[in-house]
Formats: structure tokens, sequence, C-alpha cells
DNA sequence: CCGCCAGCCTGAAGGC
DNA sequence: TGCCTTCAGGCTGGCG
């Protein structure tokens, strides 16, 4: 469920509350999350908690890691009510309070290690300076693959998801279908930069709320008043009134102006 | 390498 | 009211 965004978010807001806190105790209510060998947290000091892609990196002195991944449902949550305790899946007991993981699907996954080998094989994260211009360019030419999979293909660049990829593409008047290849240095650039601009924004805004994403204080992100395709079939375009088509793209719901975005 | 599909889960919404 | 189908922001593994 969460991209870059909302999960930026739910780092910043937990490095606030939860560094030099103390795990206490960690109770996994979850059948699937057992075995995975989370209680060897337990006593430990959050040293660091930072965001790579869409997982979540809580640091225990640099020889521990604590990686949650949301997927489709999952959040921290220092909040319960009686709708979330149907989803509560594990509780964290830090010497400043509980941190409560909810995941109503339950497809979201924790996982403690000693290093970080299981992230490797993430792309580049694309608000780093590492992504630009050039980067898009250069990797874009060895690809045969259709743009909007290209996009959210973590193993090329970490964190895009199906919302912001339409978002991005409709911004850049990039057809989702157009293969990788194809695109010209102009359109790559202009790519390059819309999905700096547009997660940025989204960061700035706490994310998009449009089913049941909320951040760690319970708050929904501001950004699905700023979404101009994702989930608008039929409705006018923005730029041009022409309807927005929904198309299903490797089984995903995918959101363009067909007269803004063309195959060319 | 590419695209497609099923599967992992739960719940909401719409049609009948 | 209830049953059925479809859909959902992610990701993996298998197949052709």
């Amino acid at each position: 469920m969460p991209e870059l965004p909302e999960v930026e978010t739910i780092t910043r807001q937990l490095r606030n509350r939860v560094l030099g806190q103390r795990v206490k105790g960690v109770d996994i209510l979850d059948p699937k999350l057992q075995g995975q060998a989370i209680e060897r947290i337990r006593g430990g000091v959050i040293s660091s908690l930072r965001r790579r892609g869409k997982n979540i990196i809580f640091g225990f002195g640099g020889t521990l890691y604590l990686i949650a991944h949301p997927r489709m449902t999952g959040q921290f949550s220092w909040h319960i009510d009686g709708n979330s305790l149907k989803h509560l899946r594990a509780i964290f007991h830090m010497s400043g309070g509980d941190l409560c993981w909810i995941d109503q699907r339950r497809f979201g996954t924790l996982m403690v290690s000693e290093d970080l080998n299981l992230l490797s094989g993430l792309g580049v994260e694309p608000l780093s300076p590492e992504f630009n211009e050039g980067y898009l360019y250069q990797i874009t030419r060895r690809s045969l693959r259709r743009i909007k999979e290209f996009l959210m293909d973590q193993g090329r660049i970490a964190g895009i998801g199906n919302i912001y990829a339409a978002e991005i593409l409709f911004s850049a008047g990039i057809h989702p279908q157009r293969r990788a290849n194809t695109l010209s240095r102009g359109e790559t650039d202009r790519l390059a930069a819309k999905t700096k601009a547009i997660l940025s924004k989204a960061v700035q805004e706490k994310g998009t709320t449009i089913d049941n994403y909320l951040d760690t204080e319970g708050g929904k992100g501001n950004y699905q008043k700023l979404l101009q395709v994702y989930g608008r079939a039929e409705e006018p375009c923005p730029n041009c009134g022409h309807p927005i088509e929904r198309i299903r793209q490797s089984g995903r719901s995918t959101y363009f102006c067909p007269h803004c975005q063309r195959m060319k």
C-alpha cells in the first residue's frame, strides 16, 4: 500500500519518537510473523531509523536490524481503536510506549537481520542525487520493458508504486506503455525531474490516503487532493479535458490521459 | 529478458 | 438480507 512518500512519513515520525528507546518486549500476535526471530531485538536500543525503498529500518547499534515492509496495508501506530484492534499483528513495548504493527491484509513483513543484505537488490533512491537525468537515460537504454513497469521495478528504482507511477507519467506526458528504451533524451530528462518533483511534493504532503493509509499518529496524508489521474477514470484530464482512461497493465489499474500521453 | 497469472489475505462495494 | 463477483496502494514464483 504505502509507497515512498508514505514510508518516508512513517519513518520520520518514528525517528522523532523512538530513537534511543529500548525495546522492552515484543508480542507477535499473527502466526505468519512467527519464525522470524523478531524477539531477538528485545533489550536492544534503537540507534537509527531510516527508509530504503518501501522498507523501514530500525537499527540496533549496527549489529542488528528490524526491517519492516508494509506491503498493502501494514502500518505502525501508537494508537489503537476498536477497528484497528482487529488487525493488530504485533506490539513493540518500548521504554516510551507501545508501538503497534497493524496490517489488515497480512501481506506486510517484519524481519530481523544482522545485516542489510536483504535489501541489496534494491535500485537507486529516486530522491538521491545519484538518480538524475543522465542516470535515468542510461538505465532505460537497456530495457525493453514498458515504462510504467520500469518505474515500479524496485530493483531499478526503489520506492515507486502504482499511484505515483501514474502521476509521474502523466506529469511527464509519457504513455505508460511506451518501451523504456524508446524514450528520447528529452523525455527521460523530463521523467527524472517529474519523478523527483512529485515524490518530494508527496513527502511534503505526508503521502496519499485513498483507502486506509494512516501515519503513526493516525493522521491521513494530503496528496490525494493533488492526484491528477489516479482513480479518476472518465473524469476530464486537468490539462486538456479529454476523459481519463483506465486500462489494465500487468494486472494493475493504470490511469492516463490518451491525449496528453501519446504512444507516438 | 519479457509479460502474464496465481497466490498470499481481508474487507468494501456493487449487482442481482 | 444475502450471495456473488470484483477490486484494492505490493511482491514473488512459475510458466510460456
